[in-house]
DNA sequence: GTCTATATACAGATAGAC
DNA sequence: GTCTATCTGTATATAGAC
């Protein structure tokens, strides 16, 4: 347990970083060992391939999330836990529109790559998954179509803000989106008022 | 005027195929050729580099853009203009599920590449640009936000098609939009009807 | 576990005959 | 203008000493 070595992780911090500047298949393997300061051949004793390189780095993506939610839980409110979410991008904005969102330009890049579907959506799907959940635990009769209008706002609100390298195009549609996600929350109430066959 | 060779058309329509089907980098000029049926040494005659077909296939899609705005220029409701914009996406829903946005996926390819980013963005700046002045000409305060919220919607439907392979997220979105797209214009004639300050 | 040296493959680009 | 053969660089991956 004591002396094993940090290298490993050096080399997917170094990974995450590079992939999400440059792109996947522009990031060399002598890119990412020289950025962790590891000798190249010494990659592949923790990696087999380049592949599992940026397997490593989905997935740990992922389960980032995964944890990150896991706190939001802490809110009773699910228009809270979707608040989180929305701060998610707007806290690294400047990222974003220098080098566009890390989940969703991977998964355009990866998407093109046979045989990587599965991995290429693997963080967005969680996310999407996740935000209909709270859709639906807000009542809301048909959360899908809502969660994906969610989920598509920001990817979308991410490109434009990398395409004109504004971070401030980030806040500017995540306050339009918040408006509109009170829209929501309000229309359901009001349906659930006077609606009898309702929930509860 | 005479025998003029169509090998430069052939290679362009290629490499935008291929180019959206597997990215940029992903595609060869050996690709390319081969789709073209033209041999490899050939090429360089056209192109006397790979990164000058990207250029030509760019700067087509936007021409492309600007000779299809031009012909909805016959509608004088600007609202109808924004109906041609948003069909678009859903006429290449099918395309636009397997292999994403011509448009946005290219751009965010180009984007992570040195020196490019000024063709990266040009189609999608174009877009956005006429976009805004269709809000402007509708006669909206501040038809940037409109705007760039209407570019952002259609690119995020477009990366979320592509995530789950749903041509139907596209549809699904766009009535989304143009439900939105209606709200906009009406708020802005209540404000008009009741505003002493307004245009006219 | 670590690292140097190198094998292998392939893509962009060029030379030069026709 | 067209095409074959090839040069050159570079990236993934491996061999094998330490």
């Amino acid at each position: 347990m004591p002396p094993k070595s940090n290298k490993r992780a050096k080399l997917l911090k170094a990974a995450r970083k590079l992939i999400h500047r440059q792109g996947f298949q522009s990031t060399t393997l002598a890119d990412i060992a020289t950025a962790a300061d590891v000798p190249l051949g010494n990659v592949y004793y923790y990696f087999k391939t380049k592949d599992d390189i940026v397997r490593a780095v989905v997935e740990e993506r992922t389960q980032r999330f995964v944890d990150l939610s896991g706190q939001w839980e802490q809110h009773h409110d699910p228009v809270e836990r979707l608040k989180c979410f929305i701060q998610m991008p707007i806290t690294i904005s400047r990222s974003i529109a220098d080098h566009g969102c890390p989940v969703g330009s991977l998964l355009q890049e990866l998407s093109k790559k046979p045989d990587s579907s599965d991995l290429a959506t693997q963080t967005l799907q969680a996310q999407l998954n996740w935000v209909i959940e709270q859709f639906h635990q807000l009542g809301c009769d048909d959360p899908e179509p809502l969660g994906r209008h969610f989920v598509a706002s920001l990817q979308g609100a991410s490109l434009l803000a990398n395409t004109l390298n504004q971070p401030s195009v980030i806040i500017e549609q995540s306050e339009q989106l918040i408006q509109w996600l009170h829209t929501v929350v309000d229309n359901r109430l009001s349906i659930k008022v006077g609606d009898a066959t309702g929930p509860e």
